[in-house]
RNA sequence: GCCAUUUUAGCUCAGUAGGUAGAGCGCCACCAUGGUAAGGUGGAGGUCACCGGUUCAAAUCCGGUAAAUGGCUCCA
């Protein structure tokens, strides 16, 4: 018998039987581990335990604990939500099964009839719980492709899928009783395995993931060993609700969105227009310190313009169609605030001598977003960009993007934001038309760009087909409070638009050349910035931010009012945003609310406040209280602020 | 834009089977009230998203429109 050499991720090479299972070489090296083992790996794919293995390769045995090993019990799941809703509507046809992040999913078509509801899913997992309760064995088989295609019937997915899944004419299958799946992963030997589930949502989803192609019926649903385990995950669900800043923008009256006035066009309350004035102040200011120099420009501007730039080429369906002025003139809103920062800068000659030139604007710019896209703050139609433009000479561009490298990593820290991670996005090869066509432009633009990022030592990861039309980028990746991944900062290199408007400068020979633009925004729209932001503090906004500082509470409006007037009125004349809650309401309930309004700090003032000159001190989320001289909470508050109450 | 669902008081939600609306919180008033998470009583507040249809009668049934939500596609 022939013998395969196999890798185990702790680099040992052990040789063995060629045709031996996952699940022997499980058993092979513990009790323990054969127990445990789900699945396995081969040469980083997943595979079933009763897979034979043939070849040399790299193994590694999947355990029931792992992250991995969860994914085989929701494939489990998928496996068993899809044979139950087989046999009750034997029309139906199939997508994949898959497992995502929380749990897995199954796209379903019940053709030319109403979709499976939410509403169905007691039936169904009452089906599903039966087959669980059966808890008898899943097959693992191969079939030929031809009897495969037999099983698929006229369903026309499973019949692409089966064409896909085919290897070397055959194809791998699970079977339980009469239902026979195509094995996408791995699922486990039994169907009682799988203890608990929950089915959670349906959803729209193109097959393939095109727009061009049907949409299909997606059901959602997780599963767990413990009924502990899926309590957590509600729990996660939850929270991430409680967190949006959607819920959250409304409990502290933020902003909102009126129908009446139009989806996507977001109203600043009061208190989200402090925490937007206070995170425009502080972006300014940092860009002044790093050399930029801030212009105002037309929100509106001649359609020619956008001609010129290319937008209306390659960004027209997310422009808003042009106004038509009735004497020829065309007016447009800008979707994007480059051209008007490439007038400022074609506005005189320049010389060498100005570059880096930086021009910096908070440049408010309308998208036509599509409806089904909107939501809350992060992503509207008219929005307010932290905009910048750097124009450079060619040598100067590697210098330029490590400084905004620098201010972006910088301003994170004042924030506290340290959960993202950098995406090098690099145009669609296979989609060239999408882009500007200008293959060593772009050839030379997203080397650079690596070779930077390589240079300072970041790590990364790059992706295709997620360049602006104009050039590359390096986009900062955060996760929103549910879970979904949206780009935050941005800096782009732009070969194209200078050559576009004639852009240049004259060098140090007197004759002229070509300067590059840098495209990058920092804390990115105010939209979503405040929407991030919102999402990571919870509505427990730094004291900086925060759109009340100080809540004063006298307890006894006869007695302490005037001395809290006072405070007040101190307070003020240090910049800080104060309340006096002087309500006919008892203490407790004030506490109350200057805990649920997450204000940083209240202060109780009484007869020993007033006597003393000082303040009782309670801290936003603590339960201890200090009290302390007047003089040293505003030393306190100011200290709060300077630092921008970062925790290191 | 696409698929599904939803839309009732400022907010969160009830409203059973068609018979013209309720609660809690918030707001207002009065009473009570001296120390760290909800004191009491009363009151105001709704073209039941909008338009049309079925019906003696529509928040409820049907159709359309808009918006929101969950996804898909697309993006700061």
């Amino acid at each position: 018998m022939s013998q395969i050499n196999l890798t185990f991720p702790d680099g040992t090479v052990k040789q063995f039987d060629s045709g031996i299972s996952v699940q022997e070489i499980a058993n092979s090296i513990s009790i323990s581990l054969g127990k445990k083992a789900v699945a396995g790996k081969f040469n980083d794919q997943a595979v079933d335990l009763r897979q034979a293995l043939v070849a040399d390769g790299a193994i590694e045995i999947i355990t029931k604990d792992s992250e991995e090993g969860l994914n085989v019990l929701w494939q489990t799941a998928a496996f068993i939500l899809n044979e139950v809703l087989a046999d009750k509507y034997p029309e139906m046809n199939f997508g994949e099964a898959h497992a995502d992040e929380h749990g897995f999913y199954l796209d379903t078509e019940k053709p030319g009839q109403a979709q499976l509801a939410v509403t169905d899913f007691d039936d169904v997992s009452a089906a599903m719980q039966q087959v669980i309760l059966a808890n008898e064995p899943i097959e693992f088989a191969s079939l030929s492709q031809a009897d495969a295609l037999k099983l698929a019937g006229n369903d026309p997915y499973q019949k692409e899928l089966v064409e896909e899944l085919t290897v070397d004419g055959q194809v791998a299958v699970y079977q339980h009783g009469d239902f026979t799946s195509l094995a996408y992963a791995p699922v486990l030997a039994a169907t009682g395995k799988v203890k608990i589930f929950k089915l959670l949502s349906v959803a729209g989803a193109y097959w393939k993931g095109a727009s061009s192609n049907p949409m299909l019926q997606r059901i959602y649903g997780t599963a767990f060993y413990k009924q502990k385990e899926l309590d957590a995950e509600l729990a996660r669900r939850q929270e991430a609700h409680e967190r949006d800043h959607r819920v959250i923008g409304n409990q502290l009256d933020i902003f909102f969105v009126d129908p009446k006035v139009g989806a996507g066009l977001p109203y600043w309350m009061p208190n989200g227009a402090t925490i937007r004035r206070t995170l425009e102040r502080y972006i300014i200011d940092k860009e002044l310190a790093a050399g930029y120099e801030h212009v105002y420009t037309p929100v509106l501007a001649n359609v020619d313009l956008y001609k010129q730039s290319g937008h209306w080429d390659h960004y027209r369906e997310d422009m808003f169609p042009p106004m038509d002025m009735g004497d020829g003139e065309f007016l447009e809103l800008r979707p994007m605030n480059c051209p008007s920062h490439i007038q400022v800068y074609n506005h005189h000659k320049r010389s060498y001598r100005e570059l880096p030139l930086r021009i910096a604007e908070l440049g408010m710019m309308h998208r036509y977003e599509k409806s089904g896209a909107l939501t809350g703050l992060s992503r509207v139609r008219e929005m307010t960009l932290n905009d910048g433009h750097t124009f450079v000479s060619p040598d100067q561009i590697e210098d330029e993007f490590k400084k905004i490298l620098d201010l972006m990593i910088d301003v994170y820290n004042d924030f506290d934001i340290h959960d993202y991670r950098f995406r090098l996005s690099y145009r669609d090869p296979a989609n060239k038309e999408k882009y500007f066509d200008d293959d060593e432009m772009w050839n030379k633009s997203q080397k650079m760009l690596k070779s930077a990022m390589d240079d300072m030592g970041l790590d990364y990861f790059e992706a295709e087909g997620e360049a602006a039309f104009y050039g590359p980028k390096l986009d900062v990746q955060t996760k929103t409070a549910l879970g979904g991944e949206e780009t935050l900062s941005t800096i782009q290199l732009d070969f194209l638009l200078p050559e576009r408007f004639d852009l240049k400068y004259i060098g140090t020979d007197g004759e002229d050349h070509r300067p590059v633009m840098i495209h990058r925004g920092v804390i990115s729209t105010m939209e979503r910035f405040t929407a991030y932001l919102t999402e990571m503090y919870k509505g427990a906004f730094p004291t900086w931010l925060s759109p009340k500082q100080v809540d004063i509470i006298p307890v006894k409006n006869d007695l302490h009012l005037a001395h809290a007037k006072d405070l007040q009125s101190r307070l003020m004349a240090h910049q800080i945003r104060v309340e006096i809650d002087d309500r006919n309401e008892k203490m407790g309930y004030k506490i109350r609310q200057a805990q649920v309004n997450k204000i940083p700090y209240s202060l109780v003032i009484g007869d020993q406040e007033v006597a003393d000159n000082t303040v009782t001190v309670r801290k936003y989320g603590e339960k201890e209280t200090e009290t302390m001289a007047f003089d040293d909470f505003v030393t306190l508050l100011n200290h709060d602020i300077e630092t921008y109450s970062r925790k290191n």
